[in-house]
DNA sequence: CTCCAGTCTGTTCACGTAAACATTCTGGTG
DNA sequence: CACCAGAATGTTTACGTGAACAGACTGGAG
């Protein structure tokens, strides 16, 4: 079947590439392949003259440890899995960084795997390909409404999901979605605005719901009319569609974008049918991207501390694999604070 | 020293962790363990019924197969490193996004590390921790001006380049930086502008670098005159300093950004400046990011395809993989196509 | 010189898996 | 019934590493 396999590089017969090993350098330097891996984890009481001659041998073969080998022996892989929704999105790179560069850190490398929808279904298949990966602890960020009981985990490896709702299961992290809306929302009332429009992410998403509940509930409170909910898909191309409609209505005067991309949009719509921010139309974001201070009007938004939330994550992640147990009842809330710029004013006075 | 090293999980005595093995499977469903094996492979040959029994035992005690054991018996990892300058970056981080998704279509999963700085020293650190990975392939996105002879690599490992000028050492996949650049700048000139500013990328980059040489040559080519170079650092903040200083000056109707971000910024300063993009000054980034089309006014730009770049540099490394050799001698150019909206125009007449 | 403590190095073994080879079983043919 | 081909399963072995233990060497004290 396979004796047509085409040309293998080395071993005498047995198995495909990989390099020199352990003993090949021992073998050119003399020593036994313990010394050689003593030289190689960090040297314990070797001889200076020895160690010199074994890393001489290691060089000269071009040697790099075999992490499997060693992964195996060690039973770890310093190594933990990220499941992100889309990478792209703004709010979700700037957490992959911040928790690429915690674990990084620690010594920990990160496998990142995407899913194309937040749905149970692609979750699940992400766990099962990355069940296959060599991960000693998984992060998932925006499990967005998937259930986690649903995913098929290795039942001792520790989770830690980035949501801002306690989802019972696993250790989550999350920022402070309501108060952060509700500040905004509240923040156009202050200015004199009669409501407040919401342009809301995808309803399968879990934080574009709490910022739509949140954002309701603030204008409830206030005893003011709550307008039809609008429904975008993060994108600032969505935000631009739902804003061309809104900019024809002469009594919208605030709306509240669920992130920055669609108030991109919306304001992009708003400019183009000559309605002025914030002169016309006051609009408020969330997320506070890096963009956001240098669109026109710079934008008052909600910021998330994506930083500090990545940082969370990878230390929930470090204490359980420390701990060797999970946690399944914790639940930290990261603040989410209003940032107000110039997209924001009072109404015109009418009439 | 460790004899209160803390309660370990299971094992007779010897190693710490790791879930059910194979052979614990194989005594559950009473076969043997390669035939739990050949379950867990892909069943070649085994009978219906003794399957489901070993399934059924592996359900039962939650087994998952150990990926370290089997990485080192089959000497691949089906991982490929991924060494990023910053992910935050819309061109990276759709780059890396491109390249997870090609890589997860041929079962490999991505383990990405990030650099602070382009440097040569950071690359090279990052490679280390790579090294110590499982990798069977490496791809670095922006290798900037760093030297790639100087990085200690295994030297049988395939790698790949994002990088637009050819390096000599790896195969490389970039976009046409400069046929983009020249593409902007003369555009602007046949508009009517006299000539046209350039806000650089830092003096680091290598494509900063690239964009910058095709702009002043492209004015040479039509006899203009070179303003001096302005040096931004990608970010939007810094286009936007740079732009307080631009905004000054009446001479000033044309811009190229050496990316989006910055062309943000720039604008951003313009317009609290007074001055009206595209009325009196037309600026064209780089990159063509999501938002660019929402900016106001929507952004002229040299779009860069990402996502093909992303497919091209998995392709390379399986490429490599698969007739097990190292290319070295390749470079592929991927076009980067001027897409005009509405941040440009002819420049005010005059006097 | 003998003995011992300490330092350095070597030997043995197991980690979990899958390839190669060996064996058993099945059912059909002469 | 003997024989055989092919399917199904079992046995042996090696992948590269590092922990545990064992042995060899050093130099100083008695």
């Amino acid at each position: 079947m396979s004796n047509q396999a085409g040309p293998v590089r080395r071993g005498v017969k047995g198995h495909p590439k990989s390099g020199p090993s352990i003993g090949d350098v021992a073998r050119l330097a003399g020593v036994s392949a313990q010394t050689v891996s003593r030289v190689s984890t960090g040297a314990e009481a070797v001889r200076p003259e020895t160690k010199d001659r074994v890393l001489e041998a290691m060089r000269e073969l071009g040697y790099t440890p075999n992490h499997a080998a060693r992964a195996l022996r060690r039973g770890n892989f310093r190594s933990i899995g990220l499941i992100a929704h889309q990478v792209i999105r703004t709010g979700e790179s700037k957490t992959i960084e911040a928790v690429i560069e915690a674990a990084r850190r620690e010594g920990y490398s990160v496998s990142l795997v995407d899913v194309e929808t937040p749905s149970s279904s692609d979750v699940s298949d992400a766990v099962q390909r990355l069940n296959h990966q060599a991960i000693d602890g998984l992060i998932i960020i925006r499990a967005e409404t998937a259930t986690p009981t649903t995913l098929a985990l290795p039942p001792t490896l520790p989770v830690a999901v980035s949501d801002s709702r306690f989802v019972g299961h696993h250790p989550a992290i999350g920022a402070d979605q309501v108060g952060g809306s509700r500040a905004a929302v509240q923040h156009l009332l202050d200015l004199g605005h009669k409501t407040v429009h919401h342009i809301a992410g995808p309803d399968d998403s879990g934080p574009a719901d709490l910022r739509a509940t949140a954002w309701r509930q603030t204008l409830q409170d206030a005893g003011r009319k709550v307008p039809a909910i609008l429904r975008g898909s993060w994108s600032a191309d969505s935000g631009y569609e739902l804003g061309r409609t809104l900019a024809q209505r002469k009594d919208v005067t605030a709306v509240f974008a669920a992130n920055d991309e669609m108030a991109c949009g919306l304001i992009h719509a708003l400019h183009e049918a000559g309605r002025e921010v914030p002169r016309d139309v006051s609009v408020v974001g969330f997320d506070d991207i890096d963009l956001a201070e240098h669109f026109w009007p710079p934008l008052t938004t909600v910021r998330q501390q994506f930083q500090q939330i990545g940082n969370e994550l990878v230390e929930l992640i470090l204490r359980q694999l420390r701990q060797r147990t999970q946690l399944s009842d914790f639940h930290g809330t990261v603040a989410a604070p209003l940032i107000v710029r110039q997209s924001t004013a009072a109404p015109r006075k009418r009439r």
